[in-house]
DNA sequence: ACATTAATTCTATATTTATGGAATTATAGA
DNA sequence: TCTATAATTCCATAAATATAGAATTAATGT
């Protein structure tokens, strides 16, 4: 991971709609939902959603499949861990009593 | 940690200067670094890396002293950590092959 | 008191990002 | 084929963010 990818991933998070957005998909698991429903759910018009969307997709944290005229979006976990262990790295390098490192035997 | 707080930490890091900036100062350690050491390493002008450094204070993810007429930033890492916490979890909510909380025992 | 240095604030400007109505594209069913 | 629905793209506009020179503030040493 390149800071370049990080900061584009970072940025497509660090908006409160898009935030949102990300946690519903996750909360909504591997199949994701329909545009449709994401804005209903978090009252965002279709064409403010679709930019969001288009934000999360280019920065890769998102998946989309068609199915017959539904877009279904969901969480890409593995991008989102790679960011979490970009962050993490560059959190805890080198510090014992970082918390998310020392907590994790592995790391 | 609220929504708003996550965002307004992400948006402080989800920048290639600051978080450049940020890496530097957990490279530097508890101590941190005098701002003029920080422009000078990464080659940016003063009144661009005062806007920066303020920024990632207001965010909480630095702090800073004075030291005579220097002023010392160093990285935060309690509220890094908080801010890797809330991501974990609102990435990995339920999900039970999702690395850093699958990796990390305690989670 | 004066000059020097560190850092910030002020200011103007440029650039990027966000919003949402209207028009468009594409899929499905009657 | 005609209609309805899902979603996107187009477009104009508004708002927030980033940049950096110039002026200012504040601390130190002579």
């Amino acid at each position: 991971m390149d800071i370049k990818s990080a900061v584009l991933q970072l940025s497509s998070i660090a908006q409160e709609a898009r935030l949102e957005i990300f946690r519903l998909l996750v909360q909504a698991g591997p199949d994701g939902l329909p545009a449709g429903n994401i804005g209903e759910a978090l009252q965002i018009p279709g064409s403010t959603l679709s930019f969001h969307l288009k934000e999360l997709s280019h920065a890769g944290l998102i998946n989309s499949r068609q199915v017959s005229r539904f877009i279904y979006y969901s969480a890409n976990y593995e991008a989102m861990d790679g960011l979490l262990a970009y962050l993490t790295e560059n959190c805890c390098a080198g510090i014992k009593d970082c918390s998310p490192a020392s907590a994790c035997s592995t790391k």
